[in-house]
DNA sequence: CTGTTGTTTTTGAATTATTCAAAACAATGC
DNA sequence: GCATTGTTTTGAATAATTCAAAAACAACAG
């Protein structure tokens, strides 16, 4: 897809959920397009070289309203900063490396439509439910001891 | 049961885990006994009237060396600070709510064996799996609008 | 009980992700 | 185009957590 098209598509996403549409907005939209589970920062680098003058705080106030447009899913992986991605729509969820924080999404769980059911609701009303994996990563595995 | 006797139990627990016993420690561990899902601040508050003079920094340490050791598991829901928790054998669940952070627990999960398979683990090695549910607590409930 | 050793705590400061606030700026509707 | 309203920049603040050095202390041997 030639990146005029793509930048289209990003557009009519934000037309989509009552978003203005502006070049840290896209900017932001199409590092996420070729990165899974980016922090602030490392969007904020990739926005950089073709948008100069960018703030972190820009990244910042972007993928807040991304995600309260629902447009980027946010995960918060104890130990790690926050970390954004596209792939809302699939109930999927995640593999956290223990010692170096890497992430890596899980398709889906073998007999996952029980998880989402908890025993004792406490009177809480459920949204969603959110499972990571714990463990160490093939690179990892080799450091222990 | 008498202040003794649960000191005494604390005691063997550090002692168990081969970690030296101190006020401080004993302390921390009292707090959590009536306190489930503390933060660090809420620890040191417990603490300063029976031991003052203990500092943040060291109910700091002290839940990192609890946790190192396994006598503590510790949850960190996005937009949390860390929380602590002794309930740590059996393999239960947490709610959060979406608007004041309450965090809740959940037993079991109705079908709960299949959770902690993924389907594809990209090379991990699995330790544990954590489900976080979110939603609205029944306080917050009528807070929508 | 006492001295020694290694660990833990205190004290004080640093780090870092994230948020806040005001002013400059830009997108959209007319 | 122009006004309106939302977004970004600029600059500073916040707050949880960690780091480091020195003092205090628990455990153990004698």
């Amino acid at each position: 897809m030639p990146q005029k098209a793509v930048t289209d598509d990003l557009t009519g996403l934000l037309h989509g959920v009552g978003l203005r549409v502006t070049a840290q907005r896209l900017a932001v939209l199409l590092a996420l397009e070729t990165r899974r589970h980016a922090d602030a920062d490392e969007i904020f680098e990739a926005v950089r070289p073709t948008l100069p003058g960018t703030s972190v705080q820009a990244v910042y106030g972007v993928l807040g309203a991304l995600h309260t447009a629902g447009l980027v899913r946010r995960i918060e992986p104890a130990g790690s900063t926050a970390r954004y991605e596209r792939r809302i729509d699939d109930n999927h969820h995640h593999l956290v490396c223990e010692r170096c924080n890497r992430v890596e999404d899980v398709d889906c769980v073998v007999g996952a439509a029980p998880c989402l059911t908890p025993s004792n609701t406490s009177g809480f009303e459920i949204h969603s439910a959110e499972i990571t994996f714990w463990g160490l990563c093939s690179e990892c595995q080799h450091f222990r001891g």
